[in-house]
DNA sequence: ATGGCATCTCCTAGATGA
């Protein structure tokens, strides 16, 4: 079973290359992130003619998740768990469903903005608020991932230039304890269970060539549960789709888990 | 060097992103 997750910056932009992308590479389940797009907008339609089902939660211009599963993914209406239960918030940032038994989260984190700010206490607010929530879950289920787009670079190997981005939003040490809380909740960051190509990163900013310079931040996450941990096979950040022409800032992340 | 680039809307300017 492959699972992916794809801050895509509007499902509206980047529809061809998400039907591309997964042409290329057939996922069991795709998750993403920014879809800037109002529900009645979702392109439901032209990702079932490619044999996906979907799950969103969308709204106008901003945020927006979505969850794609194969047809063949047997999934429960009931279990479909839109936004943070208890967390009151107009923004669309995350949603839930039971596929196949595992208890998917496709997560899009605030951005924070700058430390200090309106926005970057949203950001932890929202993530205690995850914390909390994803407790109960992990009570429940057994094999649980979290896929998204952080907006945390965990480490220091996770930054280009860690001088340069000390203390700034995305690596600052309240957002990385943050992190490590959700970790200490029995999650485990796939990707660092893996020998990994040395400044592996999975966003670059649209400027300065920041992409073709490899000056980047790995800030896209799948966190598995200790049964989904021990059956990952792989877990890789496929930066193809970020040499396309007219590309999202982000690349998709795969974990492979053995069934 | 607070710019650079991309996307959206109350669309040709400003907000947001990371």
């Amino acid at each position: 079973m492959k699972l992916a997750s794809w801050n895509i910056n509007s499902l509206n932009v980047r529809l061809p290359h998400v039907i591309d992308w997964l042409s290329a590479n057939p996922v069991d389940v795709l998750c993403l992130q920014e879809l800037k797009l109002p529900n009645e907008k979702f392109p439901y339609a032209q990702l079932k003619a490619i044999g996906y089902h979907s799950f969103y939660l969308g709204q106008k211009t901003y945020n927006g998740v979505a969850i794609l599963a194969r047809d063949s993914m047997p999934f429960n209406e009931a279990s479909i768990q839109r936004n943070i239960p208890g967390f009151e918030d107009p923004q669309q940032r995350l949603l839930a469903v039971t596929l196949d038994g595992i208890r998917i989260i496709c997560a899009y984190f605030p951005n924070g903005q700058a430390p200090g700010t309106d926005k970057f206490a949203y950001k932890l607010k929202w993530m205690d608020a995850l914390s909390d929530w994803l407790a109960t879950e992990l009570a429940t289920y057994d094999r649980l991932a979290l896929l998204g787009d952080y907006n945390i670079a965990p480490a220091e190997c996770d930054v280009h230039d860690p001088l340069a981005w000390e203390g700034q939003n995305l690596v600052s040490p309240v957002e990385r304890a943050a992190f490590a809380k959700l970790c200490s909740l029995g999650l485990t960051d796939a990707f660092r269970c893996f020998e990994q190509a040395e400044k592996s990163y999975s966003w670059w900013d649209y400027r300065m060539l920041s992409f073709r310079r490899n000056a980047g931040l790995r800030i896209d996450h799948i966190l598995l549960s200790p049964p989904l941990t021990a059956a990952c096979e792989r877990c890789i950040i496929d930066k193809t789709p970020r040499g396309w022409l007219q590309p999202s800032d982000h690349a998709p992340v795969i974990a492979e888990i053995r069934d």
